[in-house]
RNA sequence: GGGUCGGUAGCUCAGUCGGUAGAGCACGGGACUGAAAAUCCCGGUGUCGACAGUUCGAUUCUGUCCUGACCCA
């Protein structure tokens, strides 16, 4: 029988225990492959996985999101996906929450489990806590955005200077997102959002943690990005993009801001040609994948592996559960 | 064989009346704590086909060669 690492009591029978939950990590660049190794892994730790995905979260974006299929999450079982509809509200915060309740279930039945996806912030989230602060107000940030529309978009950054000059120095006049969070941060706190930042620094450590990263050279990664695509576009992806605007899923919904759907829904408005459409979602899925690289890259945690390296993987996560036997 | 027009960034091309060059696309690096597939910052990445000549200096002018397209034989 195969050791199961996020079990409570590893390894079965002889009597000594894991303290705390150790999650097996997998994380990497979008089309790399991720889905496809945690679900072979997980059958082989008799595990259940968690994703990390900001997207996949999301009901009805299935094609777009490259979410697992039905039969891979017959064969195991995924959670946190499908938990939200396109218009609802979902952040790291809540993912954590979700994700924590996950874990506590997977614990109790002694199943090992897979955190996997390529939203570094939730991973970064869930095994450093966020800061303690408090969460969106949806209210506040209206207003702030109605005051760029009237006074332009260096007024609100001018307010930060005033009330928060720490954060201005690090947050980038152009950064409207960074502004307007510092800002509320402020607003209910009286505190800067960069000194709560440099006190807390990921420093909470609820979960010990084995991350493996999935990389491969660029250039066949772009190139399987690209046949992705062209996969989706052929799976039917336009007509999912007709689907969630008749169910009134339109531009002003998060997720359909996202590269994918943005450019659906500018293709099927005639707002742009089928050709822009195809070669626009190829190059932001691409940048994309650029930036998660440039995420994960200054992250020491992650022991770095080819995809195909199924058996040495394998082993990784096993030689991580014998530390604690 | 003769002629015409080309050869400049990964691609398509512009340009330099002689002072080592710039657009689009493609691309690279970075930031990131409750929107993160979001948001934002930085970066031209080059033997200007090769060799010689003229010149203080040649990617630019001249010659030869290589090479591509087309035209005439």
């Amino acid at each position: 029988m195969k050791a199961l690492p996020g079990s409570k009591n590893f390894p079965a029978g002889d009597g000594l225990a894991c303290k705390r939950p150790c999650l097996v990590v997998i994380t990497g660049p979008t089309g790399v492959g991720k889905t496809n190794l945690a679900i072979s892994l997980a059958e082989e730790f008799q595990g259940e996985i968690i994703s990390a995905d900001s997207m996949q979260v999301y009901r009805y974006l299935d094609i777009g999101t490259a979410k697992p299929s039905t039969e891979e999450q017959f064969r195991i079982p995924h959670h946190i996906i499908d938990v939200v509809d396109p218009d609802k509200e979902f952040n790291a915060a809540m993912f954590v929450e979700l994700a924590n309740e996950a874990i506590n279930f997977l614990q109790e039945r002694q199943k090992s489990v897979f955190v996997v996806g390529g939203t570094g912030l939730y991973i970064n989230a869930l095994l450093g806590g966020l800061l303690d602060a408090p969460g969106a107000d949806g209210l506040l940030r209206e207003r702030y955005r109605k005051e760029v529309l009237i006074y332009g978009k260096d007024y609100l950054y001018g307010r930060l200077k005033e009330m928060d000059p720490e954060s201005a120095g690090v947050i980038h006049p152009n950064d409207l997102v960074r502004t307007i969070r510092a800002l509320e941060v402020m607003e209910h706190t009286g505190k800067s959002i960069t000194k709560i930042q440099g006190e807390h620094g990921f420093k909470n450590r609820p979960y010990d943690y084995i991350k493996i990263g999935l990389s491969m050279d660029r250039g066949v990664l772009y190139e399987k990005i690209n046949k992705r695509v062209d996969r989706m576009i052929d799976d039917g992806l336009v007509d999912e993009g007709e689907r969630l605007l008749e169910m009134g899923y339109d531009e002003s919904s998060l997720p359909m801001q996202a590269m994918t759907y943005r450019n659906v829904i500018s293709y099927i408005k005639g707002d742009q040609s089928s050709e822009d459409m195809i070669r626009l979602i190829k190059r932001e899925t691409r940048h994309y994948a650029r930036r998660q690289l440039t995420w994960f890259r200054r992250d020491p945690d992650i022991k770095w592996f080819a995809p195909e390296d199924e058996n040495m993987i394998s082993r990784a996560v096993n030689s991580r559960v014998l530390v604690y036997s």
